[in-house]
DNA sequence: TCAGTCACG
DNA sequence: GACGTACGTGACTGAT
């Protein structure tokens, strides 16, 4: 029998290749795809060598994932000053990623380490095990590891590179060329090398001496000249890039060589990514594709018009009750490559109880697994149903293929779910985020909306399967026949949209945001909600006495001075007590005709030197109000949150939420957990870590004003913070050439009005000056700060024209009320279109830190650093209280680089990092 | 279900 | 001349 055969393909290094010597081609939708059309002739070529006597039996496309690898530590500038790659290059990297998943090939990248690094890794692992090697790559640093039983394929020049092709290349064998590349240098990747000395001389010197340690030492007996005093000179320099082209070939392998085996190419996803780039001459090759031109053709960006799909058929769908079943699906849903899953469970939150799951794999071809229904209620029956743990150890394989892509609608709670049964799931689409990127601010990204909008169709509303009130009944309740016909039509619609949206991203230019920003939040995001944190229930229940205590001596009090018992919590009551029977004046109805008595009217009253009762009686009620917040929305409802499985609290984030493209977070939320005051800095004493442990925060600081800074090009801003300055007192210098406490608040007031859209009147309000000034002060600002109004100018303009604006990393914000003809509507959508590019690129750039969080922890060894909780500007962590010192660089490194390579920031982004056994005390 | 209020960045 | 004129959230309360 022959031996097996490993083709490890690098998919990076072709891409850059093949790019460059291929024209600008365009598909049908207007996206570039000349790299991804040369990439996917590629793979088709390789596929064909499985027919060969000596082809492939396992097969792996190595991809760069990071840009930071140990080299960047060896030598900062490592590959420091490479160009960015070119802008019609980025959006395919992505698309490779497709095309490999097309063709059912694993794709290998790991953070912290170069796509050589794991070739490297691989080649010896298999080599080790007999087997043979191929590395697709014409990469001169990847020779290095030619020897007997490894080779290369250049698939552009169909030539197979062995050791004799490095030496005509090189004069030198595979296992010198590492030397030779060190003495040469490369002025690409920024290896140094020696002056002077060219791939020649390098070869000559390695014949001679055998390596670069010989050489530098006979460099003192060498003939006097400019050789002999280069190699002196930097010797130094010469070892560092003999340590920059070493190959790490110890790298743990992310998926063990087994999974390599090569499985056949599932024809549909193929087809499917074909279609959609009009490859046709490849398509022809896959049988029963159009004729025509071989390449794509260039044609304007244009919706996707697909077929129609057929209406949701209830009765399609099945009922996998035994394993027999539940297997062909599996086996189909491999075939294909991708699959819809939808998970039903009892109660809602990360930590609910599984009841069932749901497949799709086409249109109306969609079933429901049940796994907990029936048991704990006698009237309804069990019905019969596969164990959950036989069915999950079918599934697992499914979830966990890198080579099925699992599609889910808010896919972050099914991850979650299936993580609690020691299912991982990988590779996820998810239509909701997709949704979000394409369409945030036109609509919600509900699946029932979605399948309104997009495929006309009225999903069964949930109440419907489980009734409403008192005779609400549990999902594992329903019986199975109508079950079936709820959660499998989840999945089939989750399908659906998939096939709707998934070919929108790149035409619409969100597929930056999508893959680099939002998709690999989810699974973290998953996991962060899993991990919850730990509060003090006892704590809480101290304070909730205490505040109960104050308040009903409060509520004594204000009746007292009122002298009638009344609703205090009801600002109507309130408004017609003070302003009608207490006389306090200034008293300003609203359009339903109620009092305002909001904190900035009841401070203004509360102000009053020489108050009477009634001002008396305000500031109690201010008193009153903080208090009853601080219990009703704190203290009392988040000892209820605290799950009895865990002992912890677990929010649940939304990526969807909010329209700039930041998280929100609900049940609890716990991005508003109180700190300004001292009475609401105590709750946050009761958010606690583990015996052993310590909390640990880390934010970014003035995030918002950096990224202004930067965006709206103001030198004095970016300097101001280049050097590290207090910037309010920099503004403050700016606009009243003089700072003390007052310029200083009056500065901070204004940095902010200006993050937030600025209008004369609100900036007077809240300087509490006339809108004459402010309108001047604001003059005064821009004057100073021309950058700021070209921005705000910019940002108006185009969101005029295009109805939406973008971040830094290409993340839309749609504004529909931008085109109003009620003012201040309009107004309001100016406001928030001049603050989404910023607070949106903020939220980019911290989601971008979280998703590399993970792996950098890991990495720098520190696997028991966990990531809590993420309130836009801070990040929360727990962990052992003897990581705290090697946790915080790293933590402070991915913070501050989190923007690159992607963008390149003008101004720092500084992180503060504090830590305590409470989260209070973190700060 | 809405309006008002207030906790956070 | 008015817009309860700063952006973005979620939870709770009382009133309907």
């Amino acid at each position: 029998m022959a031996s097996n055969h490993l083709y490890l393909v690098d998919g990076s290094g072709y891409i850059f290749r093949a790019y460059h010597r291929l024209p600008p081609l365009t598909n049908k939708h207007g996206e570039p795809v000349g790299a991804v059309y040369g990439y996917t002739a590629m793979l088709w070529k390789l596929a064909d060598e499985v027919h060969k006597a000596d082809g492939p039996t396992h097969m792996a496309v190595v991809l760069d994932k990071s840009s930071h690898t140990f080299r960047n530590e060896l030598y900062d500038k490592y590959k420091a000053q490479r160009p960015p790659p070119p802008e019609d290059l980025i959006p395919q990297f992505p698309m490779i990623r497709d095309a490999t998943r097309a063709f059912s090939l694993p794709c290998i990248e790991e953070e912290g380490w170069e796509a050589d690094d794991l070739i490297a890794s691989y080649a010896k692992a298999a080599l080790a095990q007999g087997w043979q090697v191929t590395i697709v790559s014409s990469d001169k640093d990847l020779m290095q590891l030619i020897e007997p039983g490894l080779d290369m394929y250049d698939t552009m020049n169909n030539r197979r590179l062995g050791a004799e092709a490095v030496v005509e290349k090189f004069g030198v064998m595979p296992h010198q060329l590492g030397d030779v590349l060190a003495l040469m240098g490369d002025s690409v990747d920024n290896v140094p090398g020696v002056p002077g000395v060219g791939p020649k001389t390098a070869s000559k010197l390695i014949l001679e001496h055998g390596d670069v340690e010989a050489v530098l030492a006979a460099a003192p007996t060498m003939k006097a000249g400019k050789l002999r005093d280069n190699l002196i000179e930097h010797a130094e320099m010469a070892r560092l890039s003999r340590k920059l082209v070493e190959l790490a070939s110890n790298v743990p392998l992310p998926d063990p060589l087994e999974d390599l085996a090569l499985k056949g190419i599932p024809e549909a996803p193929l087809r499917a990514f074909l279609d959609h780039h009009g490859f046709k001459s490849l398509l022809m090759r896959l049988g029963g594709g159009g004729g025509g031109v071989d390449a794509p053709q260039p044609a304007p960006a244009s919706t996707i018009e697909l077929p129609a799909d057929p209406p949701c058929d209830h009765d399609a769908y099945e009922s996998v009750t035994d394993l027999a079943a539940l297997d062909r699906w599996v086996e189909e849903a491999t075939a294909r490559g991708f699959v819809a899953f939808d998970t039903e469970t009892d109660g809602l939150g990360a930590m609910a109880r599984l009841v069932g799951i749901s497949l799709a794999t086409a249109p109306n071809r969609a079933c429901y697994i049940p796994l907990g229904h029936g048991g704990n209620d006698l009237l309804s029956e069990t019905p019969e149903q596969i164990p959950t743990d036989q069915a999950l150890a079918r599934l697992k394989p499914l979830f966990e293929d890198p080579a099925v892509l699992k599609i889910g609608h808010n896919a972050k709670y099914d991850i979650s779910i299936l993580g609690r049964q020691g299912v991982s799931v990988t590779p996820v689409d998810d239509t909701m985020v997709m949704s979000f990127n394409l369409d945030a601010g036109l609509h919600g990204h509900g699946m029932d909306e979605l399948a309104a909008t997009h495929l006309d169709h009225s999903c069964i509303a949930f109440k419907d399967v489980v009734g409403t009130g008192k005779s609400q009944k549990g999902f594992h309740e329903v019986p199975l026949r109508e079950a079936t016909r709820y959660a499998a039509e989840d999945a089939d619609v989750t399908l659906r949209l998939w096939r709707r949206l998934k070919p929108r991203l790149s035409p619409e230019h969100v597929t930056r945001v999508y893959e680099m920003v939002d998709r690999p939040l989810v699974p973290v995001l998953s996991g962060m909600e899993r991990e919850g944190i730990k509060v003090d229930r006892e704590e809480l229940a101290r304070l909730s006495a205490e505040f109960s205590g104050q308040i009903v001596e409060l509520e004594k009090e204000i009746h007292a001075i009122a002298g009638v018992p009344f609703t205090i919590g009801s600002p109507k009551q309130l408004g017609d007590i003070l302003f009608d029977r207490m006389g306090l004046k200034g008293g300003r109805k609203g359009k339903s005709g109620v009092y305002s008595t909001d904190v900035n009217e009841l401070e203004r009253i509360a102000a009053d030197k020489d108050g009477g009762p009634g001002v008396e009686m305000v500031r109690k009620v201010l008193d009153w109000r903080q208090l009853s917040k601080l219990k009703s929305t704190y203290t009392d409802s988040l000892q209820a949150e605290i799950k009895a499985e865990t002992g912890r609290v677990h929010t649940s984030y939304s990526l969807t939420g909010a329209q700039t493209g930041r998280l929100s977070s609900n049940d609890p939320n716990l991005q508003n957990i109180p700190i300004r005051t001292e009475a609401g800095r105590r709750i946050r004493d009761a958010f606690v870590a583990e015996p052993g442990n310590v909390l640990l925060s880390a934010d970014y600081s003035q995030i918002e004003l950096r990224l202004a800074a930067h965006m709206a090009d103001v030198p004095q801003l970016r300097e101001a913070f280049l050097r590290g300055d207090d910037i309010h007192n920099m503004t403050a210098q700016e606009l009243f050439g003089e700072v003390n406490r007052d310029t200083r608040a009056r500065a901070k007031t204004i940095n902010f009005a200006i993050l937030y859209g600025i209008s004369r009147w609100g900036l007077a309000g809240r300087l509490e000056i006339a809108p004459d000034e402010a309108q001047a002060m604001i003059d005064r600002y821009f004057d100073r700060f021309p950058g700021i109004r070209n921005y705000i100018a910019e940002t108006l303009s185009s969101v005029r024209e295009c109805g939406f604006t973008t971040t830094l990393f290409g993340r839309k914000t749609h504004f529909s009320r931008i085109k109003s003809s009620v003012q201040h509507e309009r107004q309001g959508a100016e406001r928030a279109a001049i603050n989404a590019p910023i607070q949106g690129t903020s939220a980019d750039i911290i989601k971008r830190a979280m998703a590399r969080m993970g792996p950098a922890l890991r990495d720098a060894g520190l696997p028991d650093v966990k990531m809590l909780l993420q309130v836009h500007d801070e990040l929360v962590f727990e962990l052992p209280e003897g990581d705290v010192e090697r946790a915080k660089p790293v933590i402070e490194r991915v913070m501050a680089t989190a923007a690159e390579p992607a963008v390149t920031l003008s101004v720092p982004l500084g992180v503060e990092i504090g830590t305590g056994l409470s989260w209070g005390a973190a700060h």
